[in-house]
DNA sequence: AACGTGACCCTAG
DNA sequence: ACTAGGGCCACGT
């Protein structure tokens, strides 16, 4: 026989916080202003992940993919996260490997190299800015 | 369910 | 100065 119901009420205990690691680097991202960058370190810095700056780039892939976050309202910026040199790792995710650059140096920001000129002025810091 | 991977960063020798 | 290793978060197999 089966119990008639069979809603196991698992539910252990609430989680601490529900904040999910996604939605909140998506939302970090978007607040970047155009013209500006930012790096996965320190978004994941400001989220109070120091050492997760992995999962934001893993996080920003499912927006490109049009995962999560299929605003058109409101896209996510990952073509303005690079990484701590500057540089546009992630350019290779992008829908044409010059995307990132081409969409970077339509908002000004210059690149050489594959790599943000002046890349350190245009830092954009949230814990700073953001306050 | 455990292991490995990935758009990374930091610390130690 | 350079090289090596570990660590965190989420996902795929």
């Amino acid at each position: 026989m089966k119990k008639t119901a069979g809603p196991p009420p698992a539910a252990p205990v609430s989680p601490p916080a529900e904040r999910n690691f996604f939605q909140d680097v998506h939302e970090v991202v978007r607040l970047i202003p155009p013209g500006r960058v930012s790096t996965y370190g320190t978004i994941a810095h400001y989220l109070g992940a120091r050492q997760g700056s992995r999962a934001v780039g893993y996080a920003l892939n499912a927006s490109n993919l049009d995962a999560i976050t299929h605003r058109r309202d409101a896209p996510v910026p990952a073509h303005r996260v690079v990484n701590r040199l500057g540089q546009l790792t992630g350019r290779h995710h992008f829908p044409t490997p010059t995307a990132m650059q081409e969409r970077l140096e339509a908002e000004g920001v210059r690149v050489e190299d594959d790599t943000v000129v002046d890349f350190k002025k245009l830092l954009w810091d949230p814990a700073s800015e953001l306050e």
